[in-house]
DNA sequence: CTGTTAGCGCGTTCAG
DNA sequence: CTGAACGCGCTAACAG
């Protein structure tokens, strides 16, 4: 275990102190030329690099930012990391990822870890646990620490922050609003536990379609679905009697997709009998049959706007500072699962 | 922004030495049992935790250890990290990732900044551009440095260290053999560029199964795929003309998801015309139509058998440590782009 | 039982 | 032009 060059040796190599070669490699005025060039040399050609934990620790600043996500294999949040990813490294920042895998306990112990000296911001999409728990006390402590804290996508009225959010109650509107538009009049919904935030916002947007265009919204057609059971079997109920629907709006692409399947084994083609439409940046979207049209929830631009937000507020140095929470925009990417038709407004 | 607390802080406060605070708070029986008391009550109000870095820097070690990926949108690589993230936790050690987007020149900068005292150690899968520029000192810099390293999936034969590889060849060869199996004789490759070194591997497998059966090799069969233009096009040419084939080994899920997709436009229906196979752990598979048939990666048990043996090199004192490459078994995942048949060996 | 000292690696006064 | 001293926050060896 070969040991990295410090200051302090290569101070001993010339026989002079510390701060003289800090100084010749900082191109210091005060030290001699012909010193600083050789002592240059020297540190280059043993590919010298000041230590990162002693100048963290003298600067009290890590050019570190922290991200807590819930989960990585979801696509949306691989897109966020990418956009924040971006962004950070032009500003010289690097990037460190946590996942809370949706655990209370485990988010709470990440920021904890993160809170520690560890990077100068954090950036976090909240676990499903703790909305469910309903606890915000770690965010709390954390802005009480001077913590600088970003909120993105499942994000916490509560907490003074900033924030980022899709629009999703306007991408549900404008989901619902095309299967409207399409036709469609009976329309099921599948969304997520009554604690999931985003759900409910796109509930909202749902809600609101049917409501501006007069159509009553039937609890039937609704379907909350867990995430820990079999995810078909709580779909079929749509399929097996009463109302059938003639479109279909999933919060997510997995309930987009697996709807499909199901609809296509209960004998319902997809989009002449049954027309679908999903909310997600989702890879699967793309190549399920037919394709789903979907809502674009533009994950890259919420990454970066949430490191510009963090940065912004690492910079400031008002005493005051005022909040603010993004928006993004969502749009509709029209597909295959959805019909093809001319309108004439 | 207020600052955080530390033990000065704590020993001002109390009238005492520092190091009696440090004492006080790690129980030592040195310590009067009054004044631990004290102490450690105000230290649990104030919620004291020692800061990282300074416990980093006088440690000279962090537990901590880096990864770096190509791509974070690959569900194999997100499957990986969830692997090593789970045992590292286990292990109280914290996972920083760091994404080179498959440029060579970030991650030599990824590493530079990662060896700077930041992590342990670190796992990396190599970018296809350092792959294709063949050029590796930056990792053997890394060795030299004393830096453990453990590499995984894209690795490189010339550097010395631990290794974790799926066993593509293999994986390979049992996704063709089973095409063989089902009655395909006429079968194509879907592959990466040369410099891939996994699509070579797969590549491998393929020709052995070939061989082993007796079907001569067509190289009119076998398309190396250019990530950088149209997938879909490039596809294409298997439909054209020549000899149509009845059976097509992708090196991974998209490719074989698209080829679905093209071998679909030009009429021929999988599995009756044309058998799929892909290679992947990724979600895609499970939503096409018809579902594919993939050979799995089994990522998760990557990432772990990575992270121990980075936490073995690391624990280890050795000074002639011993090198392992650890190969990850592959196995067919059957779904419904291949046939159902039965076979009378 | 408590305090002093030193050191992890660095940069920055301030003296000389 | 150069070096000694200090501080970032913490622990451990050593004194008292």
């Amino acid at each position: 275990m070969k040991h990295k060059i410090t200051l302090k040796k290569i101070a001993k190599e010339f026989g002079v102190s510390i701060s003289t070669v800090s100084k010749a490699l900082k191109n210091s005025h005060e030290i001699s030329s012909e010193v600083k060039e050789r002592i240059q040399a020297f540190a280059k050609y043993y590919h010298y690099k000041p230590n990162s934990l002693a100048l963290n620790l003298r600067n009290q600043k890590t050019k570190t930012i922290g991200v807590i996500i819930p989960e990585i294999v979801h696509h949306f949040f691989t897109k966020v990391i990418t956009g924040i990813e971006k962004l950070a490294n032009e500003k010289g920042y690097n990037v460190m990822i946590c996942l809370s895998n949706e655990s209370y306990e485990k988010e709470v112990l990440n920021l904890e870890m993160l809170a520690n000296g560890v990077v100068d911001g954090i950036i976090v999409s909240v676990a499903k646990e703790t909305e469910e728990k309903d606890d915000y006390r770690h965010f709390n402590e954390l802005i009480n620490n001077g913590i600088p804290l970003v909120m993105f996508d499942r994000v916490v009225d509560q907490i003074n922050c900033n924030k980022v959010i899709a629009d999703d109650k306007g991408g549900a509107f404008l989901a619902t609003e095309q299967l409207i538009k399409n036709g469609c009049s009976h329309i099921a919904l599948l969304t997520t536990p009554d604690y999931v935030t985003v759900g409910n916002e796109r509930k909202e947007g749902y809600l609101k379609a049917l409501y501006e265009n007069n159509i009553p919204a039937n609890q039937d057609l609704v379907v909350k679905v867990n995430d820990k059971i079999s995810i078909e079997e709580q779909l079929s109920v749509l399929f097996e009697g009463g109302i059938i629907p003639d479109g279909i709006f999933a919060v997510n692409e997995i309930y987009a997709a697996t709807v499909m399947k199901v609809a296509r084994n209960f004998g319902y083609n997809v989009p002449e009998d049954i027309e679908v439409i999903g909310f997600t940046d989702g890879l699967i979207s793309e190549f399920t049959t037919p394709s789903l049209t979907t809502v674009a929830q533009h994950g890259r631009t919420m990454g970066q706007k949430a490191l510009e937000l963090l940065l912004d507020e690492i910079d400031s140095q008002d005493t005051h500072y005022q909040y603010k929470t993004s928006l993004i925009q969502t749009d509709l990417k029209i597909r295959n699962s959805t019909k093809k038709v001319e309108f004439h407004n």
